[in-house]
RNA sequence: GGCCCCGUAGCGCAGUUGGUUAGCGCGCCGCCCUGUCACGGCGGAGGCCGCGGGUUCAAGUCCCGUCGGGGUCGCCA
């Protein structure tokens, strides 16, 4: 090694020792006769004097040096108490330039207060050069750190790390798959894998009887602050187990990679139905770092003259002090909902004297005025928000409000650790979008899977004649309110699997076109089988209290899938593009099939 | 794809109801400085105000379009 001593790990006791450093200038104070060099490499800072003024003005912020010197102890007063390696400093008897550098684009340095405040877009540019700041450095290194935990959770059970391939078929996940053209076929793809999802599957049947993998998977959607093209996911598979087993493995994991945090998971963590959900949060992924659940009213209103509250489903949340609020905010409230696709936000006040007001309050009849306080939970000062309609969308509204009255009004405890495992949920839901958002008449039209097409239903004799009301053995893991990880026990029986098809109107033709494969493995003693897999990015953006998961991604792209630092994706020359068989015309044109919905979401 | 916000010096930002030479902080360059640690002092360089068009005597500022970024809904486990 060019070093005989990591910076960082210098103390008091090494006072005397001559050491050999290597590391970039962090800071560079120059006092002519004397110049004070912050030294920092991976392990921390340390201060370097230099009192060869030839050697040190030439000096610039991070030049790469190897320095030589003696560790001194401080003089009294002039240690430095903010600093691990503040009582010492190192006398540079030889400085190296191992490396000069150019003017920076935007600081590295952020012991000042001004540092942090770089845009995106310049640090992706030079990511290289922001994970060299303290704060993305380690987001990545406890990224490296939350790997190993799970690793040593899951080898301690015997599981087996199997890498899937990255060219293959597309998998049933429903979102759009990125294609590969394939030279050697020219006009057939390959699809990137959205998750390894058969692949595990068929490492059951493969007698493997416990996977993992940290799995890179692809989707080719729009962008958002919590997506990337490319993500990732810690992707567990287990053979001749039940959902207990499933959920207590990974609540195993859980508390290991919270351990890292210095937070202590209780468990079991808790668990509530999907439907309970929905009826009390509004979502299936609540955050219950902050109490205010919805009430549901519609029992409440049934006979009311009020034509908006003549709904299926009538539902309300509790703003907390919220009546104080001015006209000018009630009604930038309305532009939330309407921003959100809502019609409105109806909503009444209760004032101090426990009257109702509000424009709702006047269509209201008198007995219906004089429960709705107490029916609610709300107290005089309170505004209560409604939502009617159709119940999912109207629920889906009221969660989201719920959570900005909560944000708002620093309701939600941020030091808090919230998991809640949601169970119990649906196998089918409509694929037509109307009947989807709750509207009356469901009839008979084509449903499709909640979770994927291979999740097994709880009761295997009524799923198919009664699929709106069919629950599958599927889990989230939620914390925080974001969904973390999800997972269920899989259909192993060929049969009850082309029953699923059928319900989801997937002709044998097509899932055999799609999955024979899976079917054909079925047909060799697939053992009972389920899993998990877990948002690998958003976890390690949750433990490292990032926003986005762009920060623990150590090369992330931004919007539009955009790489700023490569300027990927990048045109390709006519001679790689006639290569590529990107432009093969199929020679035996099949005649178009109607478009099906294949795979759950 | 819809809606909202932002593009001004290397970075972060200000720029009034349109008005003359576009500013501030940090950084950068030069000189000075022997105990600093967000060192300090003096001096200096650096701008296609994202791009294109329009309105106007006059546009960083107003209008239209476009590109890029961020957020959100749709989409997406």
């Amino acid at each position: 090694m060019i070093r005989t001593h990591d910076a960082g790990t210098l103390r008091a006791a090494d006072a005397g020792s001559t050491v050999t450093l290597a590391g970039w200038v962090a800071r560079r104070r120059d006092h002519g006769g004397v110049a004070f060099l912050d030294l920092r490499d991976a392990s921390g800072v340390v201060q370097v004097v230099v009192r060869d003024e030839v050697v040190a003005h030439a000096l610039r912020a991070e030049y790469c040096l190897k320095v030589t010197g003696e560790v001194v102890q401080r003089k009294e007063g002039a240690s430095n108490e903010n600093l691990a390696t503040g009582e010492i400093e190192v006398v540079a008897a030889d400085v190296e330039v191992l490396s000069t550098s150019a003017p920076l684009p935007f600081p590295i340095d952020d012991t000042g207060h001004e540092s942090g405040a770089v845009g995106e877009e310049a640090r992706l540019k030079y990511r290289y050069l922001d994970l060299r700041r303290s704060g993305p450095n380690h987001a990545l290194r406890l990224r490296s750190k939350v790997n190993k935990a799970a690793r040593d959770v899951l080898d301690a059970h015997d599981f087996v790390e199997i890498e899937t391939p990255t060219l293959t078929r597309s998998t049933p996940e429903g979102a759009r798959d990125f294609l590969v053209p394939a030279r050697l076929r020219p006009g057939s793809w390959y699809a990137l894998p959205q998750s390894p999802q058969l692949f595990k599957q068929l490492l059951m049947v493969a007698g493997m009887e416990r996977y993992f993998q940290i799995a890179r998977c692809y989707r080719d959607e729009d962008f958002r602050a919590d997506r990337q093209p490319e993500f990732t996911q810690l992707d567990i598979e287990m053979s001749f187990v039940e959902q207990d087993d499933v959920l207590a493995l990974a609540e195993e994991v859980l508390v290991a990679l919270w351990r890292l945090v210095g937070h202590v998971i209780t468990t079991p963590i808790p668990r509530m139905t999907y439907a309970e959900a929905m009826a009390r949060y509004g979502t299936d992924k609540p955050d219950l770092r902050m109490g205010l659940e919805l009430t549901d009213c519609t029992a409440y209103f049934a006979d009311t003259p009020f034509r908006v509250f003549q709904a299926p489903y009538v539902g309300a949340v509790v703003m907390p002090g919220g009546a104080g609020q001015a006209r000018r905010q009630l009604d930038a409230w309305q532009e939330w909902a309407k921003q959100r696709g809502a019609r409105g936000l109806a909503y009444v006040l209760v004032q101090d004297d426990g009257t109702l007001s509000g424009p709702v309050a006047k269509n209201l009849r008198e007995t219906e005025l004089a429960g709705l306080a107490a029916h609610v939970g709300a107290s005089p000062g309170d505004a209560v928000f409604f939502a009617a309609g159709p119940s999912k969308s109207s629920r889906a509204l009221l969660g989201a409000a719920r959570l900005e009255i909560g944000r708002r009004g620093g309701l939600i405890d941020e030091s808090a650790w919230s998991f809640l495992w949601v169970v119990d949920a649906p196998l089918f839901e409509p694929a037509d979008e109307a009947t989807a958002a709750g509207d009356v008449a469901v009839g008979g039209g084509v449903w499709t899977a909640v979770h994927h097409a291979f999740t097994s239903p709880q009761d295997l004799d009524s799923f198919d004649t009664d699929p709106g009301d069919a629950l599958a053995w599927a889990y989230d893991i939620v914390c925080n309110g974001n969904e973390i990880g999800g997972g269920s026990i899989r259909i192993h029986r060929r049969d009850i699997q082309e029953r699923v098809f059928a319900v989801m109107g997937l002709e044998p033709e097509e899932a055999r076109e799609k999955f024979g494969f899976l079917l054909d493995a079925f047909a060799y003693g697939a053992p009972p089988h389920g899993g998990i897999a877990f948002g690998w990015d958003r976890i390690c953006a949750l433990l490292s209290g990032s926003d986005s998961i762009r920060e623990v991604i150590a090369f992330p792209k931004s919007g539009g899938g955009y790489d700023p630092l490569t300027a990927a994706p990048a045109p390709i020359t006519p001679e790689q593009r006639a290569e590529a068989g990107v432009d093969a015309v199929p020679e035996d044109e099949e005649p178009e099939v109607a478009e099906k919905p294949g795979g759950g979401a």
